[in-house]
DNA sequence: CATCGCTGTCACGCCTGTGTAACATTGCGC
DNA sequence: GCGCAATGTTACACAGGCGTGACAGCGATG
């Protein structure tokens, strides 16, 4: 399923790192990594990750400057981050916390917590993943049932509507490029147009406006889409 | 729907406590409640909650040795358990899970999310309580007498329309994969074709459908198939 | 042994959905 | 306003999902 949960992973040992993402890719995740913090900062951008793991001691960029960096950043600033610190620095826990970061975890630390942090994290951001009800707006959409309302009136799309407005749903007022899409709706193996993108998005807006409704899709030029309803 | 959820709640905090009481009653629910570890355990013996509520931070015994205790007690062990804890038990959470808690909350948490979570358990776990007789729509299905009816007329269903039925009854308005229902059905080990599942649904439609009665079983394109009577 | 009901698989055909190209339109810099 | 690039829109061919009927194996039953 190309939905899986995209995690993002800074972590310059190689030991964990592997360990870690293991752990991750058996518990169904989508896992990336990298140890270098200036290309932490490129691939989130890129790969618009559901959550960053970053450790606070890596290599170039510090830790700590890679979760102002992203914080600051349009696309990635409200993605959640857990970092990872060792046990005396204090200072930087504080720090971390106050730089924005959502939960950290003092080395060492057994992997199935971090699952279990990571997962709770999610649920909170993305409820369609835990099957739950996802509602923006006026729109409302069942991952169990299948099933996407807006106002009182049930919808009928295709099945790739159907992903890429939950994907909208998951992340509004967000701008994704079609690259993004392309990697978050199709898989990220996909070798399709891009411009493929902009019909699945009329299809969309078509299947979602009844009548004199407002388009809750927003086209920004020379960057993406983004789904900002009301 | 049959009866009410059964809850028992376990809490020693009397304000959360009454709060999620009325919260909870209020959702149409069953509720008792009680502080005590001990008095949890006779509690969910006598009354056979659907679901307990269990704070880890109570009285008497702990949290975790009453989680335990209802696992190893015949009438309670597939009981399914959410389990409050403070922010700061990392660990207690962790143990929570392996010690067999379907879900766990953090405090503090909004009784909302609580009640949506109690719901998704409840509608993942309820036919579990098999032996009784379940309805949905204008069907009802008696496992003990083995027996369908639609409306006022019997069903004569086929040993494996039968199964594929009362699993869809028993998850009524959800979609499930043909390898779900693979799974569950047929059972997990089943080298079967996937798209043996069809035939059998088209069998199951032909078998409910006396005349010109609407079809409940909705087909997903891409996804699978649900059950969604009226 | 003959029969019957049930099951799993296949093949055929319909139809939806999908990807792409081609054309129309819009927005932006100049 | 012009021209270019980006996006909107439409049309179309094709792949693939799904419904359906047929059929052989198989165990139970008489």
């Amino acid at each position: 399923m190309p939905t899986k949960p995209k995690l993002l992973l800074v972590e310059d040992d190689p030991a964990l790192c592997e360990l870690l993402e293991y752990r991750f890719r058996a518990e169904g995740y989508d896992v990336r990594s990298t140890s270098d913090g200036d290309e932490a900062i490129v691939m989130a951008a890129e790969a618009a990750p559901d959550l960053v793991i970053l450790d606070w001691m890596i290599e170039g960029t510090s830790g700590i400057e890679v979760c102002r960096r992203l914080r600051r950043t349009e696309g990635t600033a409200h993605v959640p981050i857990i970092m990872l610190t060792a046990r005396e620095e204090e200072d930087d826990r504080i720090r971390g916390l106050e730089t924005g970061a959502d939960d950290y975890m003092t080395k060492p630390f057994s992997p199935r917590e971090l699952l279990a942090r990571v997962s709770a994290v999610l649920r909170r951001v993305r409820p369609a993943l835990a099957g739950e009800e996802v509602s923006v707006g006026d729109f409302t959409l069942d991952p169990a049932a299948h099933r996407v309302s807006r106002g009182s009136e049930q919808l009928s799309l295709g099945p790739t509507e159907y992903r890429l407005l939950k994907f909208f749903m998951e992340h509004p007022r967000r701008v994704f490029s079609r690259a993004q899409l392309l990697d978050a709706v199709w898989g990220n193996d996909s070798e399709i147009e891009e411009r493929t993108v902009d019909v699945h998005i009329r299809r969309l807006r078509k299947a979602i406006q009844g009548s004199d409704l407002p388009d809750p899709i927003r086209t920004v030029r020379s960057a993406g889409y983004a789904f900002e309803p009301g």
